[in-house]
DNA sequence: CTGAAAGCGCTTACAG
DNA sequence: CTGAAAGCGCTTACAG
C-alpha cells in the first residue's frame, strides 16, 4: 500500500508538503499541487487510518451503542440505527456498531482505546449503567432515550407523555369510556425501560381526568405468547371499546386474533398503535398510530453529537434534552364505540 | 489518558517490559508483572487502539456492508447484522457498520484506509459491483449470497434451489395441483438478487417435473401494494390452492387479505414461506417456512473470515462455497387441497 | 511557497 | 529477564 512517503517522492516533494497539499492547509503552488495529485492517482493512495487518527486524535467514527434485548422488539432498532448510519456518514463519519449485551463493556472499550469520536446510545433506561461510563469518558454522547439524570448527555426522544394523552383523548372524544392499554413485556420496565411507563402513567392519568376507565397490561413480545394474552385481556374487559398498543408485537398479532373472535376495526373495536409508518407498511399493520420517528431521533442525535465533537458547541454549552411530538398517522381503525 | 509510557514509569520499568507484561509475549518476573499491573489498574491505562493498528497492522475491526434498499425488506437484514456482530464480538472484532448506497464507494474507503481486517458483505448480488473492489483490497472478505464469480471470496448462502424444489414437493405430497409462488419485488431481481430467480427457476422446475402448475409473482415490499397485488393473484388464479411466500412483507399482508376473502388456512389454501423462526414468532407469521437461518449464515462468515484474518487458512488455500439446507417449520398452515 | 524534524502511542526485533 | 531504539504512517508547529 502506498503511503504520504510514496506519494511525496514520486511528486519530488517532501512528506509534509504533500500532506498540505491533500489537506489544503496552507498555500501551494499549482503546479506542485498537480504533480502531488497526479502521484495519488498514480498509486491510489489513500490516507491510514489508524496514523491519521494517532497524528491528528481524530477518527472520525461514531461508536453505535445497541443491545438486541431477549424480551424486546429487536426490528425497530434497525430504524434508528438506519438513521444514525445514514446522517453520520453525510457528515463525514463511519459507525462501529457495539451489540453486545454488557452495554457497559462494551461502551467502556471503544471509549477508552479512542476507536471513536463520540457514541450514540440506544435505547436509553432510566438508570442506565452505561451512563455513568459515558460521563467518565473524554468523548462526548448522545442519547436516544430518557434516562433519570441528563446531566451532561445530550438527549433525544419521542414525548411518550403526550403520545399517551393524545392515545386517551382520541378515543374519548369518539365517545369511548373504557380502554385497554396494552405495553411492552413488564421486564422492560423492570430494566428501567421508561419510556413504557411514561406513555401509560400519562394515559392512565389522562382516563382518570376524562372519567373513563383504561386498563393497563404488559404483553410478551413473541409469539404464542403474545396472542394468548390479548385474548386473555379481551376475555377479562368484554366492555373495553378501544385498544391502545404500545408493544410491536402486539400490533403484529392483533389482526389475528380479532379474526378469530369476529371483531371489525373500527366497528366492534378501535384501535391506536405507536409505531412508525415505515414499519406499518412493511409489516402491514393496519392500525392508526403514533410516529415513533425514529429515523428522525437518530439523526437529531448524530447531528448534536457532531457538532460536540467537531465543537461547534463548548464543552461546557448546555446540554439539551429534545423532545419529538407524537404525531397520528390515521390508518381509520378508529370510529364511535359499538353500543 | 495514560499510556504505555506512563505505565511504564509508574512500575519503574521501560515501556518495552511494560508492553511485553501486558502482552505475554516475553517472559517477565513475577515481581515485575505484578508492578506493571498494579500502574495499569492505578492508571485506568487501555491502550490506545489507533497506535497498536499502527505498529501492528491489525484492527481488529471487521467491516460489516449491508445495504438498505427501498424495495427490499430492510427488517430481515438486522438477523444478519446480529449473527455478524455476536460471533465477531467473542472472536475479539469489532464491527464497522457500511451502510451507504453506494457499497463500492462505502469499501473501497474502509479497505484502502485500513480500518479493517476484513470485510463481510451482505446481500451479493449475482453480478455485484463491489467484487471486484474486494478482489483488488488486500484484506480478505467473506460473503452473504451468492455471486456468479466466486473467485477469492469465502461464501455462504441458503440453498435456495433445494428451498425452492422443498415447497413444491411438500405441496405436492399433500395432493396439490396448482400453485403459486410470491417473489420479492421484480426490482430484486434486476438488480441481480440471484437468490430470488434461484429458488423460483428451481420451483418452476420441480413443478415440471411433477406435472402441476405453478404461476409465480413478483409482489412488493410494502403496503398498500403488496395487499393489492396478492388480491390480484387470487383473483387471476381462482384454482390455486397452495402459496409458496418468498417474501416476508407478503407474507405479513397475507392473513388480512385472506381474511378479507374468507379463506382459511389451511382448510381453503395452504401456505409455506420463506423466512426465519424468530420472524415468525416476533410478527405473528401463521405459515410454516423454510429456515432461512440469517444468524447461522451470519456466524460461518465471521468464522472463515477472522480464520482467514489471522492466518489459519493460507491465502493461497481454496475459497470455500458452502450451503446451508433449507429446514421447514411446521406451523400447520398445510393440508390436503380443497375441493 | 516549501522542507526537516518532532511527535502521536504503540510493538518488536536487537542487544545484553 | 530487561532496556534502548527503530519504526508503523500520518500531521503540524518551526524555520526559512
Amino acid at each position: 500500500m502506498a503511503t504520504i512517503g510514496d506519494v511525496a517522492r514520486a511528486a519530488g516533494v517532501s512528506r509534509s508538503t504533500a500532506s498540505y497539499a491533500l489537506s489544503g492547509k496552507r498555500s501551494i503552488s499549482a503546479d506542485v499541487r498537480r504533480r502531488v495529485e497526479e502521484a495519488v492517482r498514480d498509486l491510489g493512495y489513500t490516507p491510514n487510518a489508524g496514523a491519521r487518527a494517532l497524528a491528528t486524535s481524530q477518527t472520525m467514527v461514531i461508536g453505535l451503542l445497541a443491545q438486541f434485548l431477549e424480551d424486546e422488539f429487536a426490528p425497530a432498532m434497525l430504524q434508528y440505527i438506519q438513521g444514525v448510519a445514514n446522517t453520520a456518514r453525510e457528515l463525514g463519519y463511519d459507525i462501529l456498531l457495539v451489540t453486545e449485551v454488557d452495554g457497559t463493556r462494551g461502551l467502556r472499550r471503544v471509549t477508552d482505546s479512542r476507536m471513536v469520536d463520540g457514541v450514540v446510545l440506544l435505547n436509553v433506561a432510566e438508570h442506565d449503567d452505561r451512563l455513568p461510563i459515558l460521563r467518565a469518558a473524554s468523548q462526548p454522547g448522545a442519547l436516544v432515550g430518557l434516562p433519570a439524570d441528563c446531566t451532561g448527555v445530550d438527549v433525544f426522544d419521542l414525548d411518550f407523555e403526550e403520545a399517551g394523552r393524545l392515545m386517551v383523548d382520541d378515543l374519548h372524544r369518539l365517545g369511548h369510556r373504557e380502554l385497554a392499554l396494552v405495553s411492552q413485556p413488564e421486564h422492560v420496565i423492570e430494566r428501567g425501560g421508561a419510556y413504557v411507563w411514561r406513555l401509560q402513567n400519562a394515559a392512565a392519568e389522562a382516563a382518570r381526568v376524562r372519567g373513563i376507565t383504561l386498563h393497563a397490561i404488559f404483553a410478551s413480545a413473541h409469539q404464542p405468547d403474545v396472542g394468548r394474552e390479548l385474548h386473555d385481556l379481551l376475555d377479562a374487559h368484554p366492555g373495553v371499546t378501544g385498544l391502545l398498543i404500545n408493544n410491536e408485537a402486539a400490533a403484529a398479532a392483533l389482526p389475528t386474533v380479532l379474526h378469530a373472535r369476529g371483531l371489525s376495526v373500527p366497528g366492534d373495536l378501535s384501535v391506536i398503535g405507536r409505531y412508525s409508518d415505515e414499519f406499518a407498511r412493511t409489516f402491514s399493520l393496519p392500525y392508526s398510530s403514533i410516529e415513533s420517528a425514529p429515523d428522525r431521533l437518530g439523526r437529531m442525535a448524530v447531528r448534536q453529537l457532531v457538532r460536540r465533537i467537531e465543537g461547534e458547541v463548548g464543552p461546557d454549552e448546555p446540554h439539551v434534552v429534545r423532545f419529538v411530538s407524537p404525531e397520528l398517522v390515521d390508518r381509520r381503525s378508529t370510529g364511535a364505540p359499538r353500543r
